[in-house]
RNA sequence: GGGCCGGUAGCUCAGGUGGUUAGAGCGCACGCCUGAUAAGCGUGAGGUCGGAAGUUCAACUCUUCCUCGGCCCA
């Protein structure tokens, strides 16, 4: 028998998948258009419409804002895009999820580029008049404000792009020195002082990247400090340890009338030595400083270097010192006093200036590699020094500032006054001035020189004048941390109860905020610049800020008076108006204040955006006054998340966030990060032309973007097939759909276990995806749906209902839908039900990842009426009787059966026995009965896509059977199935039960046939 | 150099409180289909869980050290 009676051609009666959704999304192409679409169809200001009306409780991300300087990299990409998938997912969710984009304007490397261009145009900055300056940083900032804007937008980004938050503008600057003031008057600003980089040469303070580093001949010493008192237990007391001296060395003699302390390291070992023997001066030709019975104390891994150094020919170790024993009870005098045991407070010239004593203390910066393993220690000249003075407990305050701003002692310096460190002009302009060696000639007159000589180190170098750069302690103001608040707890207190309030994701991002927190000094507000926010206030005789001197009701009146200014005229207004303008309103006398100068550190403008951008907005959850969430790179921990907690505590006593969130950052496909020196560097705009910015998201939402995100061309390819996969099964749910209505829709009990069992997997999905979305966790979404489009619906629903979908009969009105009773008519209807509402949850569940695709397919599916715009949607909610653990748990016995029986078919196909599956009709033997039972009510050879199937309960057989080894209770007997095939369906049938009106095709063909044909004729 | 974090198949990720042959998706190989077709389906091969010690009857999971990488400090 062959299979074909008559020439018709069946084709035309099928149902076969039909959408303009292009298998290929185009998207490099595309991807402008549907940003243009949503800025014409003013979608953000929809949003927000639409939550408004819904009554939508807000829900506020906070974006950080980036420096506005250059274009944006992939990592600036790969943080908005995290943003915008967060701030999208909540507004499906049902909150009102704002986001309104803001950029950090003031700040050094602005004020560098516009220097560099008015150098271009031959114009140093001296020669520029400091309003122009400014004018000229605020011209720049709005430039790249501009790209970066456009860049952003660009991206899809959703948001207030048309009034984002900016600190420059006059009401943030104005917002910027009222947080300032309010901190101010409760009492946590204070004075201090610390060593910055200073050249001579300008007379001005540099930054790192304003000098470079060359070689430079330098004087080195050894110096001894003299113990003055041992003030321990006695039992760590001897006589020769009040005789002896600490040696330090230093390249820096200027430093030594400076010096408030010596440092030295608890983990490094110490002992006190004697000199017993000299060179003399025969021997060398000049005379040595050393002399025998000399006691001196120094690191014992260095004390041969330093003998040397000394010239000692023989010396002995006299007693090994400890830190707890020893060290930390001694006192030294300063070497200026003269040493040994006759008088050693003759000297009249320094004694006065001198007499302190100075404290061991302990700092981990010491070393014994090099040097004596003792560090002079100079408060006001040096990185190192000033860390360990402050972490030591001594106050800032206390720092000695005894070099003025040309370089040369302040003239109440006995005997040095006036020297210069380096000369400031002239021929020799750079060149050491005279301090080092008078300096040198007074410790060899006091006698605690020990050794001299010359060395070449690398230092720094101003970049303009070429000349050597010195460490200079500078008045600076600073936010205290440990000062007691209006609460009576400190700015740390308040701070770490705040943290412990902030939940973190992920979580390990408490400990590391805290521990900063913990450790941190107090916070230096001040920098010596032009480009920033001023510290508003004016500083009385004694160094006083107005806010602490004056009366509450008089500092409030010039305060406000100060913030109006600002509003009214920017940061400009600061520095324009004379003191006398804001002073003599109040009766104050300009001559009695001085206006400060200095500009607030950039870090305090962004420690308060949330003033300005949220609460001055009316952004701000009212019962909290705090956003919901801020989310940054990890290095924020020590920047913004820090600024603005401690901003926040110092005014308000609390975080400004409920949750912290950090991303980590893009590395290449070695884990190596990126760089312009290495060449690994991707720019978003590549991947955006060659793949489209749906692919850059898709990649940011598979991987865990709380750790580093690798991405290399191999990476970029794997989230192009994710794109394929999911755009393929919308296409075919699309097509699927084609002529879809509601009124089409069956309700859940009338529909076969398969529908219900995709029903079930829909329930559990939507709580997996929601929670996910709740979590930040978009690598879990993709993972769900990626598996759930790939395995459940591509692999197993589509391919078992392609045969319904197609083949089964379709009728033109609903009447006749009602009218039929045959199971083929539910069964269509019921995967279209079910497809319908597995359409709808993957476009809005997908939508915040992939934004420009759920927007194509939404606007070609049977939702577009319901809205402008997929993302106008929310997530659906699940009819509480789609879940149905019993029934899956019925579907998994299925299932396993299933994969037994395709095992088997692959064994036939490999033996070219059989083809397409449905060319087996396979005899199934299951040991348990639970497992046959499953089947009840449901058509197995449908499950199996083959024409045909027996299940028996039984292991016996014929033998030969197909098994798997973790599935011992089936066996599978594959046949080929009997009778013809159909020429619709391709099914395998017996021509006797034919409909003799259409022999070659099954009975339900047949049916569908004639109402194929009841509908368009003949 | 210090603090914190991470290193599971080619890729992206799962693997409560230590316990049978370490999982998924993709990719790859092979095969099928040709009515989702620059698509769809099936089968298979891939891992000494960064390395080395140790604790334990038992470690991807605990401890120590090392190594590679990242962030922040110095």
């Amino acid at each position: 028998m062959t299979d074909s009676l008559t020439d018709r051609d069946y084709r035309d009666t099928l149902f076969l998948p039909a959408t303009e959704f292009p298998m290929r999304g185009g998207l490099p192409k595309r991807e402008p258009d549907w940003i243009r679409r949503w800025d014409d169809l003013n979608l953000y200001d929809r949003l927000r419409a639409d939550a408004k009306e819904r009554g939508a409780k807000p829900w506020i991300l906070h974006d950080g804002p980036p420096y506005a300087n250059g274009h944006i990299h992939l990592g600036t990409a790969m943080n908005k895009i995290v943003k915008d998938i967060i701030v999208r997912s909540h507004q499906m969710a049902g909150f009102d999820a704002s986001y309104l984009p803001g950029w950090d304007c003031h700040g050094l490397p602005i004020e560098w580029k516009v220097e560099e261009e008015f150098r271009a145009k031959g114009k140093t900055k001296d020669d520029v008049p400091p309003g122009e300056f400014r004018a000229a940083c605020r011209a720049y900032a709005e430039k790249w404000v501009e790209v970066q804007g456009k860049e952003f937008r660009n991206l899809g980004i959703e948001g207030e792009w048309d009034n984002p938050y900016l600190t420059m503008k006059f009401e943030s600057e104005a917002s910027i020195v009222g947080e300032f003031l309010r901190m101010a008057m409760t009492g946590s600003l204070v004075r201090g002082a610390k060593p910055i980089m200073w050249s001579p040469v300008e007379r001005t303070a540099l930054a790192e990247a304003e000098v470079e580093y060359h070689d430079r001949k330098v004087p080195v010493i050894w110096v001894k400090f003299p113990v003055a008192e041992y003030t321990g237990d006695p039992s760590g007391h001897f006589d020769e340890l009040e005789h002896a001296s600490v040696v330090i060395w230093t390249t820096t003699p200027w430093t030594i009338p400076a010096n408030q302390a010596v440092a030295f390291n608890p983990n490094v070992d110490y002992s006190l030595y004697r000199v017993e023997e000299v060179y003399s001066s025969e021997e060398l030709g000049f005379e040595p400083y050393a002399l025998p019975g000399d006691l001196l104390i120094v690191a014992d891994k260095l004390v041969d270097e330093v003998m040397a150094a000394a010239k000692v020919k023989s010396f002995r170790k006299v007693i090994e010192l400890t830190a707890e024993e020893n060290l930390n009870h001694i006192k030294l005098h300063h070497p200026f006093v003269r040493s040994g045991p006759d008088g050693r407070f003759d000297d009249h010239w320094a004694k006065e200036f001198w007499s302190e004593l100075r404290p061991l203390l302990a700092g981990e910066h010491v070393t014994d590699d090099a040097g004596t393993g003792f560090v002079h220690t100079a408060p006001a000249h040096g990185e190192d020094d000033f860390n360990v003075w402050v972490e030591s407990g001594h106050t800032t305050q206390e720092i000695r500032q005894i070099v003025d701003p040309d370089g040369c002692y302040t003239p109440d310096v006995p005997r040095f006054g006036g020297m210069d460190i380096i000369r400031t002009s002239g021929k020799k302009r750079g060149e050491p001035g005279k301090a080092n060696n008078e300096v040198i000639a007074a410790l060899a007159e006091s006698g605690n020189l020990l050794a001299r000589g010359m060395t070449t180190i690398r230092d720094a170098h101003s970049w303009r004048s070429k000349a050597p750069v010195i460490r200079r302690a500078t008045p600076q103001w600073f936010i205290s941390m440990d000062k007691p608040g209006p609460n009576g707890k400190t700015l740390r207190e308040n701070a770490l109860k705040a943290i412990d309030e902030t939940e973190f994701f992920p979580a390990v991002g408490r400990n590391r905020l805290r521990s900063m927190v913990e450790g941190r000094p107090d916070w230096l507000i001040s920098r010596q610049r032009n480009w920033g926010v001023p510290i508003t206030i004016f500083v009385n005789k004694s160094g006083e800020p107005h806010t602490a001197a004056l009366a509450k009701e008089q500092a409030d009146a010039l305060n406000a008076a100060i913030r109006t200014a600002i509003s009214k005229g920017g940061v400009e207004a600061w520095f324009d108006t004379p003191a006398e303008d804001f002073l003599s309103p109040l009766g104050l006398s300009a001559n009695e204040w001085d206006k400060v100068t200095d500009v607030l550190d950039v870090w305090f403008d962004s420690g308060t955006t949330h003033a300005f951008a949220l609460r001055e907005r009316g952004i701000i959850d009212p019962e909290t006054g705090q956003a919901d969430l801020y989310m940054e790179g990890s290095d924020q921990h020590r920047g913004w998340f820090q600024s603005s907690l401690l901003e926040c505590c110092a005014t308000r006593g609390m975080a400004p966030y409920k949750q912290v969130l950090t991303h980590g950052f893009i590395v290449d496909a070695e884990g190596k990060k990126m760089s312009k020196s290495i060449g690994n560097t991707i720019e978003p705009e590549q991947i955006q032309k060659q793949y489209g910015i749906e692919i850059l998201r898709i990649w940011t939402a598979s991987g865990d973007y709380t750790e580093d995100l690798r991405i290399s061309d191999e990476i970029i390819k794997g989230s192009v097939e994710t794109y394929r996969k999911l755009r393929n099964t919308v296409r075919y749910l699309l097509g699927a759909l084609d002529g879809w209505t509601e009124d089409e829709a069956i309700e859940a009990a009338k529909m076969p276990g398969l529908e219900r069992w995709v029903l079930h997997r829909l329930a559990e999905l939507d709580a997996q995806v929601k929670a996910a979305y709740t979590v930040y966790d978009f690598k879990r979404v993709m993972s769900l749906l990626i598996n759930f489009a790939g395995v459940d619906l591509s692999a197993v629903y589509f391919d078992i209902r392609k045969d319904s979908l197609y083949c089964d009969p379709r009728f033109s009105t609903m009447e006749a839908w009602d009218d039929l009773t045959t199971v083929y008519g539910n069964r269509r209807r019921a995967a279209r039900t079910v497809m319908a509402a597995v359409l709808e949850r993957l476009l809005t569940w997908l939508a915040p990842v992939m934004p420009f695709t759920m927007e194509e397919a939404f606007l070609e599916s049977h939702l577009s009426g319901k809205a402008d715009s997929v993302h106008l949607l929310l997530f659906p909610d699940t009819p509480e009787d789609w879940k149905d653990e019993k029934l899956a748990e019925r579907w998994a016995k299925i299932f396993t059966v299933r994969r037994v029986v395709t095992g088997a078919l692959e064994v036939e196909r490999r033996e070219k026995r059989i083809g397409a599956s449905l060319e087996a009709a396979p005899v199934v033997h299951i040991a348990d009965e639970d497992l046959v039972k499953a089947f009840e009510g449901e058509d197995a050879a449908d499950l199996f896509i083959t024409s045909g199937v027996e299940l028996v309960n039984t292991l016996e057989g014929k033998g030969g059977g197909f098994t798997l080894d973790d599935t011992p209770g089936v066996v599978v007997y594959p046949q080929k199935a009997e009778g013809i095939k159909c020429r619709r369906s391709w099914k395998y049938f017996d021509p006797a039960i034919a409909d003799p009106e259409f022999p070659d095709i099954t009975p339900r063909d047949a049916l569908a046939v004639k109402a194929w044909d009841a509908t368009h004729g003949e």
